[in-house]
DNA sequence: GAAATTGTTCCACAATTAGTTAACTTTGTA
DNA sequence: TACAAAGTTAACTAATTGTGGAACAATTTC
């Protein structure tokens, strides 16, 4: 799995995120951490490609406030909104493993 | 990989379920064809877990409709809903990895 | 075949994302 | 410092997901 970026699980987010959290805090962050780590996974990406937000907004129709929304996970995005930023927009391929 | 079920890119997704298709309706489908397979892949670990509809429902506090409606790609979903779904739901482990 | 279980579809409504504009802040640079 | 570029945030609208119930269809079991 080399030179490959990965999101994991809920587990491994949260703990990166904020560190060893009891359960009853856990569904509040969910949601959140796991939006927060897609956003900064894409931030990499795109910067790696080195693009500013409003390039990649340009090449999949969208404005660059948008991005950054999704890059400070200030939203929780849709599975066709992630294939489309890092596909489309960033020629990167996505794998969606269930074990 | 073993013992593992995924989900790749559009290309495999599309021709899948659409055999070969020219770019013009590409884009038509892909939203489409993401979450049915999505949906397939749900279907087939739900199964495999031995759980009715809405069983899965009542663990995720959903309702049996809205199962089918994600099990036959009849709606987009969102990231929180992938791994409540899988995670939450199934007890499985959702790894999305961009290479 | 009848009954029970499981799955699908439809309609309505609530909640949230997606999309947009504009103002503001931060960062980098001459 | 001043200017330009890049990024962030707020507010609003439109579109879509998520939720719920009920009716219907399909499948399984007796």
């Amino acid at each position: 799995m080399k030179n490959s970026k990965h999101i994991t699980t809920f587990e491994e987010h949260l703990t990166r995120q904020y560190g060893q959290i009891g359960s009853e805090k856990r569904t509040e962050f969910e949601s959140k951490a796991k939006s927060f780590v897609i956003g900064e996974l894409l931030k990499e990406e795109r910067l790696e490609a080195n693009l500013t937000q409003e390039e990649l907004a340009d090449k999949i129709g969208a404005k660059k406030s948008y991005i950054s929304r999704v890059e400070n996970g200030k939203t929780d995005i849709q599975i066709s909104t992630l294939f489309r930023l890092f596909e489309f927009g960033l020629g990167k391929r996505i794998n969606i493993i269930i074990e």
